[in-house]
DNA sequence: CTGTTTTTTGCCAATATTTGACAAGTCAAT
DNA sequence: ATTGACTTGTCAAATATTGGCAAAAAACAG
């Protein structure tokens, strides 16, 4: 459960029947680096994510939901405090919608 | 409200009546970085952490939190669906404690 | 088992990001 | 006008991340 993005995506792709060697070069890269991403050795570029939804015909937000989670996760995951430190992060950002700085 | 972490940090000094050149030293760097570091322009390394609470005699754990914060807020800030992606990563780290992979 | 294709891993140069150090700046008090 | 505290800008140095290649490993077909 190291990269729920990456989970995500390889399965996507397997849905699809598509090798690494078909998906790779469409995002610009070489299989060696999807194969990463796949196994979350490497973080995809934020904005390739609507790119890669579109070649694996999935939700662009819920992609970019999980990669989100990833990134949050990798702050905290080492941390004993990191619980904690997500709820006050989030009481700030629900301070923030509750004054539609944000949509 | 940037850098929760470094107002704190700025109140804690003023408390103390000490100046950024009296501080910074102790934690090997100039004024100009600890500036910084109060107004969120600049990150505290992780480890220096447990240092400057002793220097401000302030409680680690709770700087520690705050520091924290504002790393997982720094993801998020911009991101409309920040607050999913929290709840997403917050479940995984709920799903982790309740296991007791970690304290 | 052998040959073929897909995926994984390791390495390191290239690129990007962050930091450290210094100089010059503002601001407030005197 | 001088002093002291803090801030800002710049840029090289240090770190971290990524891209690309080659070779190993794993999966699969015959």
């Amino acid at each position: 459960m190291e990269s729920q993005f990456g989970e995500k995506i390889r399965a996507l792709r397997e849905e699809q029947h598509l090798y690494l060697r078909q998906v790779a070069p469409l995002l610009e890269m070489d299989t060696a680096q999807l194969s990463k991403i796949e196994k979350g050795l490497r973080q995809l570029k934020r904005e390739q994510i609507p790119t890669i939804a579109h070649i694996l015909k999935a939700n662009v937000n819920e992609l970019l939901t999980l990669w989100l989670s990833d990134q949050i996760y990798a702050v905290v995951k080492d941390e004993k405090l990191g619980y904690q430190a997500m709820q006050m992060a989030e009481e700030k950002i629900r301070f923030r919608k509750e004054n539609d700085i944000i949509g």
